[in-house]
DNA sequence: TTAAAATGATAGTATTACTATCTCATTTAA
DNA sequence: TTAAATGAGATAGTAATACTATCATTTTAA
């Protein structure tokens, strides 16, 4: 069986949808190999066009800039995220093995899936964790909200949220907590490569330490919690 | 009693101490002004010298980029909340009491405390907020390091890990829990400002319920942990 | 007092981030 | 079948950004 995942993004992403013409693929795949090797301050259309055999004002077709193009790869990223989560959790009802699979998905290490042959979706994950909060970190995010440009990433929240309460439902912060698990699933591993001293791993860059963290600190807090007041 | 406090920063920081000087002051005082209301992305050095009064070259004699003095605000930042730490939890024994004194420290509002007339505080919380986590999201974060940029940082995560230690020396994730703290302490406050919906604090913009959370979030770690083998 | 060092202003350059316009191929519609 | 419309990508710009080099003046230090 062969299936190709077509994910639907929202229109305001981009100028001119990029899946449907070589070109458009061309700049996802190879925006992500660039972003992920040089990281994103140094990357510019300039160079992705070079990289490609295009120009820089082809780019720009689909692209209105460089920050449109992150916020839409994370976007994808959590979209497939959704999907993936989704895929993973169906048939358990069990919300402790629900969560924690959830963490695992979220933590570790990303294996390419051959779901999508221009999306390298272990790069991908690699650019989510050190430029990911970029996306939403500018003077422009409640714009940018406002044209729902988070909506993947606040989707996700709401279903990891839903499952804390089936866990909880006395819980009173689901979704901070939900935002929290996301957010402390991608520094911590960030830390514990370039920040060791900020977390317990050491330099043992084993993702697994990260998830168990992450697994103490969500069922301590939704299992011994009872509403304050 | 006025005193002057004065916060020994790391050469490596600048090319010229800006503290000694008017110009450097004035760098430091507009810097934030200028990065707090528009953003740092479309903060540039011509700007600033304009809004100053200066020039471009004269603000590079201070500073080798735009990136670095965001690195020594930060890097400022941290120095002087870990000192205003120290001094509140002077003459505290309870673990308990510290933890929570700490937390309010990291996400309460900020007011300008006028210890140092060139800086004002409020503003360069707001900073922090919103641009501190692009000082260490860089492919240079590792040679950053290795100049000990980060040691304010690394130093305040140090001091909250000890206190976790305190009140549970069988803890086993003092520094994660830590860095978790600290970003977090932010991160709900910019969601709850700008992207609500992460949150469970509504519109309500109010940071005591982001301390509720995290403070929740804490003590059900710490108090309820074993260790686990 | 005089040489060195620092201070700041002037004038550049290379790169970045775009925009406007052009050509050429393909689709579509009469 | 053919002209109009559409869309693809290339070429050639501009304004702003991120610096650098040089010079002229002031401060400092021996």
């Amino acid at each position: 069986m062969e299936l190709q995942l077509q994910i639907k993004m929202n229109e305001k992403l981009f100028v001119r949808n990029p899946e449907q013409t070589e070109l458009g693929r061309k700049i996802i795949q190879f925006s992500i190999q660039l972003i992920q090797e040089n990281g994103f301050e140094s990357f510019t259309f300039k160079k992705l066009a070079e990289e490609i055999g295009s120009t820089e004002a082809g780019i720009y077709r689909y692209f209105e800039n460089k920050h449109r193009l992150l916020i839409y790869l994370t976007a994808w990223y959590w979209s497939w995220l959704e999907f993936r989560v989704t895929f993973h959790l169906n048939n358990i009802s069990d919300p402790t093995i629900k969560l924690k699979k959830l963490i695992q998905l979220l933590a570790a290490n990303v294996v390419d899936d051959d779901s999508t042959m221009y999306v390298n979706e272990s790069l991908l994950h690699q650019i989510i964790i050190a430029e990911g909060s970029k996306a939403y970190l500018t003077k422009h995010v409640s714009e940018d909200n406002k044209d729902r440009l988070f909506k993947p990433y606040k989707d996700l929240c709401s279903l990891i949220a839903g499952i804390i309460l089936e866990y909880n439902s006395d819980y009173t912060h689901p979704r901070s907590l939900a935002s929290t698990i996301i957010e402390m699933a991608h520094l911590q591993v960030f830390f514990m490569h370039n920040l060791p001293s900020l977390t317990d791993f050491g330099e043992s860059k084993n993702e697994q330490l990260v998830v168990e963290y992450i697994e103490d600190l969500v069922f301590s807090s939704i299992r011994h919690h009872r509403r304050t007041d």
